[in-house]
DNA sequence: CGTAAAAACTGACAAATATCATATTTGTAA
DNA sequence: TTACAAATATGATATTTGTCAGTTTTTACG
């Protein structure tokens, strides 16, 4: 795959495409890129983050893991997205930690070479703002799903979610599979009301399962479920 | 109070003191300011915003309604906070509604003056960034507490919250008084469960009511409840 | 393959929370 | 000050969701 930031398509879908050629030139020759296999930790919540992780391919879950054992998955983060900025731009520990959920490319870029445009160049400041304000409404989003909607609604949610932003195989199933665990704690439920709630959905013909694998047959009706019909 | 910008002590909390005294001199000509009476709207959901808040002076509720008539209030912010930044930034209409629960006075900022220091300042750039970065780990760990923690905790949470950030008076009341039903949208439940909540913490002794008004009798045991013990 | 461990699933039950109905209190304006 | 509406409070009950205990299925790997 290449291998400088210059010629990177993944850099379209992220702030660093409003660098300056020498800027990149900078941050690719400070780069390393790793390969992250499923389970493993790209970092662990309250570790300080020398640098971001800009994500090649896979996808990477950011939760929190609470004394019980719970943990609340925040944001799943793939192909052009940068983790991380929140904590290097607040000179903060990381609040969240970072999982793949899926095997992972990712290049980790020192924080020297973000921290320094981020002070001289406006344009890609403002660009990583405009990032960061976007996360915020989604996470505003999120506390009101998890407020104002019930499981069920939540649950159609998500799989409709995972539609939209990782797509479905030749076979009609979600491109990404996630475990019933990792489901349940993106939904904010117990493992077993999401098995449950996803049996009944089979049974309705909503969706359909191959082992772990989840298919959306009814996307109507997933979606009158969360407008509450 | 001080009329101009430049001479304004609220400006030292928000991302303002980072502007130059030239843009500051600019934006202080171009601001209107409001008062605005505990109820009214500065703006609602879906609006089109062309310009900032900053408050200086009460306190405004942010939340998103849904259909079925609940609010959830994803957010308080009191004096020194700029409203509608990241509308602004991202140039998308507000996602919130933002409903004074005190009588306020604010400065309306129009949205040029801010908009041509974010492209040729990356000070305040930055600093914008700064604070966007603190209120997305604020809302993440809202989206955790609101999965992780039962309502009990939670309420136990909002006492503590809104004695550490608005204080109380010489009565040991808190000095923000919401009503029970805003108290329930920041929790995440429903009038009625507040209400027995807090009737329950009244008869253990850790809180005190007048009227609507709320007092916290014993912190330490407000702590250990949202702790989990 | 075969086997052990992990993940998925199911049922029965308990706990938490919401809802509905209604009473009481409080604040406000005539 | 009364009178009325709004807010607060409480009880009874329904619903949702979680927990525990166990079975079945899938997956990984020697």
């Amino acid at each position: 795959m290449e291998s400088r930031c210059e010629n990177c398509i993944v850099r379209q879908f992220n702030s660093l495409r409003a660098m300056s050629k020498e800027e990149l030139k900078r941050v690719s020759d400070s780069k390393t890129t790793r390969t992250i296999k499923k389970g493993e930790a790209l970092f662990k919540e309250g570790e300080k983050l020398d640098g971001v992780f800009c994500v090649r391919d896979g996808v990477s879950k950011l939760s929190k893991l609470s004394e019980n054992g719970k943990d609340q998955i925040v944001k799943l983060a793939s192909k052009g997205e940068v983790i991380g900025q929140r904590s290097v731009v607040a000179e903060e520990n990381v609040n969240l930690s970072a999982i793949a959920v899926s095997d992972m490319e990712v290049c980790f870029i020192p924080k020297e070479g973000i921290v320094s445009s981020l002070h001289t160049n406006p344009n890609f400041t403002l660009e990583v703002l405009r990032h960061m304000a976007h996360d915020l409404k989604e996470a505003d989003d999120v506390i009101v799903n998890m407020s104002q909607k019930n499981v069920k609604q939540r649950m159609a949610e998500a799989f409709l979610y995972l539609k939209n932003n990782f797509g479905e195989d030749e076979e009609g199933y979600l491109r990404l599979v996630l475990s019933r665990e990792d489901i349940s704690n993106v939904v904010g439920t117990a493992i077993e009301s999401c098995i449950r709630i996803i049996s009944e959905f089979k049974k309705k013909g909503y969706l359909k399962t191959s082992g772990k694998r989840i298919g959306i047959k009814d996307e109507k009706a997933l979606k009158n479920l969360v407008e509450g019909f």
